[in-house]
DNA sequence: TCAGTTTACGGCCCACGTAAAAATC
DNA sequence: GATTTTTACGTGGGCCGTAAACTGA
């Protein structure tokens, strides 16, 4: 029987040229690829060098046969890539969420319910999301609402609300409250990584022109200095303290966000204890 | 590096279902397969089996890895086919002929100058011959004439002359020549592996009838019983007497054959020592 | 109790490396 | 003499099988 090792061997002898000099290189020595390169031949049962007294090279047979190992050998990589990579995605598990604040409650979620797998998470909008749930580029997805798909099934996964977030002296800074109306038209600065609610206030605010920022840390910058209002959430006040703003709450209702964790009936098999879990509470 | 007996044992394991059953039929011990799948795992990198303590199955990653090691073994069976396959064409000296007679020359002289390679010969007309020689299934052919394709190597390679062979008693016995036409219309009885003659006999004698007889034996019962004329060359005569008939020779140009060795350049400096022998002489 | 898997252990084989020979430039 | 392949040979690791423990049906 065929042993890889020998395969191996014989390809890196092609490349070589000499078997001292791929001795040298796989760090076996000499004698021994002789006697492999001899059994390799017995194993193919055919001759597939040229030899001279000292000199060896490969005949016909033996181009041919390098040809083929090589592919044998990418074969195996291929081979033993897929069943890695098949392991990989069993125990990973693959969030895609529209928000980042629900990512970091579905972290302390999952690492406690399912401690030993990975984890990895995606901010996208709720399309992509849908979509990679379905092609399984996903386990689980949070949207900002629940879906209609009966074959999916959604959970609810917390609230969040949307603050209009104003610089000291602006005009509307005492108000109780606001609508996405009464700003619509201002410039404002937004923080680029937030999932659906750059798409929310795009479509709510359409007179607007929204200032990216991509650095987080920037942004905290640039919201302390400049005098355009900006957005929070209630979320990020119940953690920290505002700095130098206010923070009014907008009425509308498209302000008021109920998540929803959404998996396929599938994964909602292959992990239960999402469904007990937040069911329970 | 992954051994190629373990991946003969998982895939084995995999049509057998148990370790006990696969170390039966593989004539191995039970642990030495409990180990080396152990080893596989680690080869792997990857855990392929759902193990309990008194049961062993594949999980998910073990039918990946089953389903791709089995495309891994039947492509070494396809790598080693192809290498054998290529040595023996390289040791394989194949001749196809358009009559048998020179078969025979070719065979001597072929055994004399390259004793080391296996000889194998077919018998076809002069289509497929040229054919045959152009898409390598022939490394040498014989034709009844000098091809005029100037790619080609040709070597004169000995005559053939056809005679009739005559029944006692039949009208034209006792004539020094004839010629095809003398008998055009005649049955005449026919050995059916003749080559290229059957094909110059129907053309040259197309009123004719001819009783094909498939085998040797029957036929030279055949022509000692029957009153039909038959045909004979000279490479017959000069090698066994005739029995109870008469051999007339055919005057005919068409019945005066001379052989052609015929290969492709790149084949006459594979075998050199064709050109080499039959030019000297 | 039986069938199956795993662990423990001892012996043997063989595959490796060292050393040296042979050959070619 | 330098380089390369091949042969000879002794040794150690590892691989196998036997025996036994363990488990669940």
């Amino acid at each position: 029987m065929i042993e890889f090792e020998h395969l191996f061997q014989f390809v890196a002898f092609g490349m070589y040229g000499t078997l001292s000099k791929t001795a040298e290189i796989l760090h076996v020595s000499q004698p021994t690829l002789t006697r492999n390169m001899k059994l390799l031949e017995k194993e193919f049962g055919v001759i597939l060098f040229a030899r001279s007294k000292n000199h060896i090279a490969l005949n016909e047979n033996g181009l041919l046969a390098i040809k083929e190992a090589r592919k044998i050998l990418s074969e195996i990589e291929v081979m033993t890539d897929k069943v890695r990579q098949l392991d990989r995605s069993r125990h990973t598990l693959s969030l895609g969420s529209c928000a980042p604040y629900p990512v970091m409650d579905f972290v302390r979620l999952a690492t406690e319910l399912y401690p030993s797998q990975s984890l990895t998470t995606e901010l996208r909008s709720t399309e992509p999301l849908l979509q990679g749930l379905r092609d399984g580029r996903y386990n689980v997805i949070i949207l900002p609402f629940k879906p209609t798909d009966s074959a999916l099934i959604a959970l609810p996964f917390g609230k969040e609300s949307l603050y209009f977030n104003l610089p000291k002296g602006h005009p509307q800074e005492k108000s109780s409250s606001l609508s996405f109306s009464d700003l619509d038209g201002t410039a404002m600065i937004v923080y680029s990584h937030i999932g659906f609610w750059k798409d929310l206030i795009k479509e709510t605010m359409p007179h607007s022109r929204f200032l990216l920022q991509d650095q987080r840390d920037d942004f905290f910058e640039l919201e302390k200095a400049s005098s355009l209002p900006s957005f929070i959430t209630d979320r990020v006040l119940s953690e920290e303290p505002l700095k130098n703003r206010t923070a009014v709450p907008i009425v509308d209702q498209s302000a008021q966000i109920e998540y929803s964790l959404v998996m396929t009936k599938k994964m909602g098999q292959r992990y239960p204890l999402f469904t007990k879990w937040l069911k329970q509470k």
